[in-house]
DNA sequence: AAGACTCACAACCGCCACTCC
DNA sequence: CGGAGTGGCGGTTGTGAGTCT
């Protein structure tokens, strides 16, 4: 489709705006309020088109945006919300209070990733360098798509779903079978064995949905379904998504600067807050064991889940396995802050990832759980 | 001291989705 | 229903400041 320019071209000033110009759109835009972006520039005596003037006023002029250096927590945030979403500036920047989308991308390309470079991780899949996916057939960027941990949100966030509305036909069996799978040796079983062990219709949800977060319905099928490659995209999901609009972070803590806890097992402690979803809830506790579950089993289970089956999608899928060396050294940096890039160094330049500090792992688990429940509930996330 | 280089950030560009007519 | 207008988003570029040689 033809399309007119947003504004004319010839005349119009470009570049950086003057500090003239700054206190015109600023007069204006307080006694009129913007209205239409395209014919603000007229009225305000700006020589901008109204595409630039709204970019100023969003990025910059806006009085609730904060500037300068960006805190610990903030990126921390925003690292852990780049795990979850991608490039998606905007949405990030709704977790971050009084940052914009532009200035968090700009930190993000210029700081934050990299540091994760340094850190021996691929800032694109957040997972650490020579994974044996980045060397094979140099898929590591598709496998990125395929893989990223917007699926995972969006397939967390299925699951809840699902969760809730399967509740009144298997709570009975769920009860059963969690308990089952605290069991370290049937977890050393599952682990030893390609074959879904106990209680795997969740697990198995888990994983087929991270593989496909865009199916709709039905059963899951997981190890072995029939997994298209998600594209990595979570502006279908979103539409796409089933998910009752409670709002968790209505009844939990809000974001406030992305404060992030540390200590894993308070962060179950926040589901207390689902009074009005007794159900939802419990779905959630229990879904929450069987990720930390999943999550100790990671190491065991390395070995079923190849780069192949990561590529086909096949149902065999690392969840944990990118966190495996990313949570070890993203806690480690950002807890320490002078290890950061702040001094041009990271003590952990080039390394690939420690070898399975549970705890850690844990940690950086409900770290990134902590602030999707905490995270407002008009969030475009949800 | 000056040119080369690097870095950080503001701003631009093109695309897309939504809304309105 | 489809086209035009508009705003928003993410990628990219431009520019000025700082650092290095």
């Amino acid at each position: 489709m033809a399309r007119s320019p947003c504004c004319e071209k010839v005349g119009l000033k470009k570049g950086p705006w003057t500090p003239e110009e700054d206190q015109k759109l600023l007069a204006y835009i307080e006694e009129h309020g913007h209205g239409s972006w395209r014919a603000l520039p007229a009225k305000a005596g700006l020589q901008r088109c109204g595409k630039s003037c709204r970019l100023r006023w969003t990025n910059y002029l806006r009085p609730d945006i904060k500037r300068g250096k960006f805190s610990l927590q903030e990126e921390q945030t925003i690292i852990q919300f780049h795990a979850l979403l991608g490039n998606r500036w905007s949405a990030i920047a709704t977790h971050l209070p009084k940052r914009t989308d532009n200035e968090i991308k700009n930190y993000w390309n210029t700081h934050l990733k990299k540091r994760l470079t340094k850190m021996g991780i691929d800032p694109v899949t957040h997972k650490p360098k020579g994974d044996t996916l980045s060397l094979v057939d140099g898929q590591s960027k598709n496998a990125a798509n395929l893989s990223h941990i917007t699926q995972w949100e969006s397939a967390r966030l299925e699951a809840e779903a699902r969760l809730v509305r399967e509740s009144k036909l298997r709570a009975n069996s769920v009860q059963h079978q969690l308990g089952t799978l605290a069991s370290a040796e049937l977890l050393n079983k599952a682990a030893a064995t390609p074959a879904p062990p106990l209680c795997l219709d969740v697990l198995k949800a888990w994983q087929g949905l991270w593989s496909n977060p865009l199916r709709k319905g039905g059963v899951i099928t997981g190890i072995g379904g029939d997994l298209e490659s998600p594209t990595s995209t979570l502006t279908t999901y979103e539409t796409a998504l089933p998910i009752p609009t409670i709002g968790i972070g209505e009844n939990l803590s809000t974001c406030e600067g992305g404060n992030v806890k540390k200590e894993g097992e308070e962060d179950w402690k926040n589901f207390e807050n689902l009074t009005h979803f007794p159900e939802y809830k419990e779905r959630m506790e229990n879904s929450m064991t069987l990720i930390t579950s999943l999550n100790d089993m990671t190491f065991s289970m390395e070995g079923h889940w190849t780069p192949e089956s990561m590529r086909t999608g096949n149902g065999h899928v690392p969840v944990f396995n990118f966190m495996e060396g990313f949570s070890d050294h993203l806690l480690a940096n950002s807890n320490n802050p002078n290890s950061s890039d702040s001094d041009g160094h990271s003590d952990n330049a080039g390394g690939s990832g420690s070898h399975g500090d549970y705890e850690e792992n844990k940690n950086y688990w409900n770290d990134i759980l902590n602030l999707v429940n905490s995270s407002p509930s008009d969030s475009p996330l949800f």
